[in-house]
DNA sequence: AAGCGACTGGGACGATTGACCCAGTTCGAG
DNA sequence: CTCGAACTGGGTCAATCGTCCCAGTCGCTT
């Protein structure tokens, strides 16, 4: 293993636990294990970090830092706002059925995380980050489409990630894209009901 | 530890473990805990079960099984289905405000049986219960309210499962009681929305 | 009363875990 | 070139895990 800064070996340990978490839950990722994944030592993981619960708080923040960028590209110009509602959940259900183990691994984190003392409060922050991902996409969908939202723009975020968290879950269980399909077009009736035109200059009479 | 038959002692070692689960989480859930929260000893445990996962099998095919009868008592007859959908929600939110660590047990043994290639077949079973529960809360609600879904039940159910579920996740992780009641509130209104009133014959002219 | 099978207590097992330690090696600054 | 700090390999530790075993006890049947 060639020489790194702190930080870069911390990044890489995190970045192979990402990996082991995935294939194996929180439950198999290990120090061995992360650190067979990373190609190191198992000493190096004690000296980059001084415990396994240190890392998985940087881990959890890693993750949530860099969730929000992940769907912006979704947003399509000019579509009208029912049908960007609905391609977003498309494309987010479509992340999910292409890594469903990524998806779980998030939930096991966040219930990991509930147990442990230390790390209590990192749920908070997780869902903070995807309350303001789903209130970018809800704005940036709104302005391409020319509406405004009835709701404050929090609720309407709230409701959103509710829509995505039920729907993941149920779909993990028993894999019914159907089923899935059908709560996706409801929540893009419902979400698209509480948009409001904007009454432009052109449009006033 | 008096002498039990088969059948008892293995539903007293499930229940300890419910409780070793609540407590404790699943990851802590061991044979240890679990002999001790029962008041036995660890010999009992592998005499009534073959392994700790044929336990845990067990264990979640009876929270499937009773959890049907959870909630069914918050259907109040004579009111309008708004404010019997919104009422069924409350009450199980309060169920879980009262129980947080009960809900989430729930799930992670959702996310422990589908890690497990024994039990991954289980979360199915899990999911196929609430759906059952939703369809008959729903169902009861829209005869004591007078009306019928214009969508089918089975869809319906899903989508109020998936309420329920995104509502307690995200509660779980940032305790937001008003930001529940906004959910709660939103699901209410638009699954009552998706009800159409029976045209009984005083109705009818 | 005797005997048999159901059941238990206590100990032990091998495996795995997070953490630690220390003697070495490697690299960059001076 | 030298020196000190960053870093690593390999071994070890105590704790904990699921599982197993066996001598003994209990209660029911005959």
């Amino acid at each position: 293993m060639a020489r790194l800064s702190s930080d870069e070996r911390r990044a890489r340990l995190v970045q192979a636990a990402l990996r082991v978490i995935d294939r194996d839950g929180v439950q198999g990722a290990t120090t061995r294990a992360i650190v067979a994944e990373a190609g190191m030592s198992l000493a190096s993981f004690h000296y980059a970090f001084r415990s396994r619960d240190e890392m998985i708080s940087e881990l959890i923040a890693f993750v949530v830092e860099n969730e929000q960028q992940v769907s912006l590209a979704a947003v399509r110009p000019g579509t009208d706002i029912r049908t960007a509602v609905r391609a977003g959940l498309q494309a987010f259900f479509e992340l999910l059925v292409s890594n469903p183990t990524r998806e779980q691994a998030l939930f096991e984190l966040m219930h990991y995380s509930l147990r442990t003392p230390e790390l209590s409060e990192l749920p908070r922050a997780q869902y903070a980050s995807y309350f303001r991902v789903a209130r970018v996409l809800l704005d940036s969908g709104a302005a391409t489409a020319g509406v405004t939202w009835s709701l404050p723009i929090d609720e309407l975020a709230r409701i959103l990630i509710a829509f995505t968290d039920g729907l993941t879950l149920a779909w993990l269980a028993d894999r019914d894209d159907a089923a899935a399909a059908v709560v996706m077009d409801f929540a893009a009736d419902t979400i698209s009901a509480l948009a409001v035109p904007i009454r432009t200059k052109e449009h006033q009479r």
